[in-house]
DNA sequence: TTAATGTTAGTACTAGGTACTAGGGGTGCT
DNA sequence: AGCACCCCTAGTACCTAGTACTAACATTAA
């Protein structure tokens, strides 16, 4: 027998993927310790559970946080597009996830299904670069983490180079958000 | 003599910097190939320049985005509060970057903006949990990557659990934006 | 008691390096 | 022509955080 603080496989299991989504930048060596097991065993542990290597999980955040923030950041629509007709409409879907919402609630933020929208707003305008100029919009009912978001915009009426762009967002064809927006295309 | 493509030192250099920003994911192997140099020298351009080894690049990456990804979606404020007092104002600043804005022109983004000004209004207003019910929002000029926004956030109305709060952001003085919120405050 | 399961130990090997030593080749200066 | 200096290349020992594998011991269940 060890001395310590010994936990049964399946129990270390259970912790072990848990710990390995909040601190993927941990170990082998520290998880040993942190289990007080060999490190081999650790190795087996996951090997099971199909969990690579430290430096393959770095890589993975890395990787994966690099197009998010581009994604966010850079794209010109928020969530997938679905569906275009330049001019006239469009679809785009966003899936919600815990990141986007408060902790506390599992609410989603607003200003994640407004980037939504605004972005499906300017994509649907058939002009080459568009700015908001105002906008006009409500928040119909509370979308949790998880749930997915469609999105339709509709361009209603173009004026110069105003174009009156409409969106609505449902869950489950029930409508949480509904927008008016006035984008104006500039040169 | 050697043989093909070979390119000066400090053009090397040049080059590597930018490569390194681009693409931080490359080993020294690959970057001897691509300048047609020895993995020696590589190392010797490394050193010089201060540049880190691959796995320590990518692990910066993963921090870096890791810390920024949890920042956009999760704090309560976007950009830094600078004043606050509950249920009467606030202020808050943001550095615009280029990765807030769009490629070609550098103008930063709508809904980025209007992230800030409606986490401002959450946070301003003094109730636990509050989601965004209405928001009327006007852009009154355009913002380009690097000024820095401030908001202000100035309630002007509470009626039971709906508070009306004011944003304006200015850019040197100048109004870029103002927004009307109304906030339900849950329980 | 035996078999299965769980754990530990150890070896050979890997990638992608650091740190260091050593030497060759071209250029510039005197 | 001689020599210094820079640039580049080569090679060795060592490092971390592993993989892949073999072997053996410990614990538990049948």
């Amino acid at each position: 027998m060890k001395n310590k603080t010994k936990i049964s496989k399946r129990d270390r299991h259970e912790s072990f993927k848990e710990l390995m989504q909040e601190d993927p930048f941990i170990t082998d060596e520290k998880l040993a310790e942190k289990y007080s097991v060999s490190i081999q065993t650790i190795r087996l542990d996951r090997l099971e559970l199909g969990i690579p290597e430290l430096r393959e999980r770095v890589k993975k955040v890395a990787k994966k946080n690099y197009d998010k923030v581009r994604t966010i950041f850079s794209t010109e629509i928020i969530g997938e597009l679905i569906d275009l007709e330049l001019g006239k409409n469009g679809i785009s879907m966003l899936e919600t996830t815990a990141e986007m919402s408060f902790a506390k609630t599992n609410i989603v933020r607003g200003h994640n299904i407004f980037s939504q929208a605004e972005s499906l707003a300017l994509a649907v305008i058939d002009a080459d670069i568009a700015l908001t100029g105002v906008s006009n919009i409500k928040y119909l009912s509370k979308v949790h983490a998880g749930e997915k978001l469609i999105a339709k915009a509709e361009v209603t009426r173009v004026r110069g180079n105003k174009h009156f762009v409409h969106v609505t967002i449902t869950v489950n064809q029930i409508q949480v958000f509904r927008g008016k927006f006035i984008l104006v295309a500039v040169k």
